[in-house]
DNA sequence: AACCTAATTAAGAATTTTTACTAACTAGTA
DNA sequence: TACTAGTTAGTAAAAATTCTTAATTAGGTT
């Protein structure tokens, strides 16, 4: 069961990292695993509600941002205002949509890292490789 | 000379779509063609504030998301809630550094669409493909 | 099992970022 | 030169995020 793995892999960070394991950290955290629409604060907000009726926004805002920190979840990049999460580690990329702005999960693998020009292999140290495609999804292509 | 290239494509454009060809627009249109670090609305509107002592940001705004609409400008992905735009409409990938959160161009070839798993070559029509690389620059991975 | 302590939370307020409204103004055309 | 639709500045509002503070809690200690 890998949302059985992901929770340990959590409790484990924790422990290592001195995170408390507060109930709205791992509400926070399961409600993410559970939604795959790269949701805004706001979204997760609505749907931890009626689980959690008292939980501030703020403390999503800032739950999120500690696991990043922590490499839990990652934050998505994204054309709109509003921050998008995801909690899905594996490595995948993304096709957006400009009309819809809805974001597709897809896999391919990477070409390998020595196929990447020199001028950024001496940039730095690399830690995830993204593609993101832009275009219209196939509904709203035909609208 | 590309300046010259790029303002007479952006006259073209105007007129072909019915976009007036105002002294803020170009201005704002010059200055994020001169701006090589994809700065956000608030860093062109100090920039613009000497030549403009008057403009609104709100125009900024208004303009940049017009001059995207029309495929003159490009909202640049990034991780902050600011948005971002760059002038440089040639194929080209980002490097971000988590830490200074400095966006460095590169360019690479990106491998043909064909190789593309077709999962995603079925779910719509891609406009642009973009790689990120997420990391440390070369100075914040030494501090 | 009660106690400590630092981390975390909720609530409200404050900031920051973006967009809307409106009257004045302007580019492009007649 | 006048007309008209598009554009702007200014103000205000909305949306998104972060801060402040007092109360609560997790996790370790006695």
């Amino acid at each position: 069961m890998i949302l059985e793995e992901r929770l340990q892999a959590f409790e484990e960070v924790c422990r290592k990292e001195g995170l408390k394991m507060t109930h709205q950290r791992l509400e926070i955290y399961k409600e993410l695993l559970n939604s795959h629409d790269h949701p805004t604060v706001e979204k997760l907000y609505q749907r931890l509600l009626p689980k959690l009726p008292t939980i501030s926004i703020d403390t999503i805002y800032r739950t999120l941002t500690t696991l990043e920190q922590h490499g839990l979840v990652v934050r998505v990049q994204s054309l709109e205002s509003q921050a998008r999460f995801e909690g899905k580690m594996e490595e995948h990329h993304h096709a957006i949509c400009k009309k819809c702005r809805k974001i597709t999960d897809f896999n391919w693998e990477f070409p390998e890292e020595a196929d990447l020009p020199d001028e950024i292999l001496n940039w730095g140290k690399i830690f995830r490789k993204n593609i993101t495609l832009h275009g219209l999804c196939a509904q709203c292509s035909q609208g």
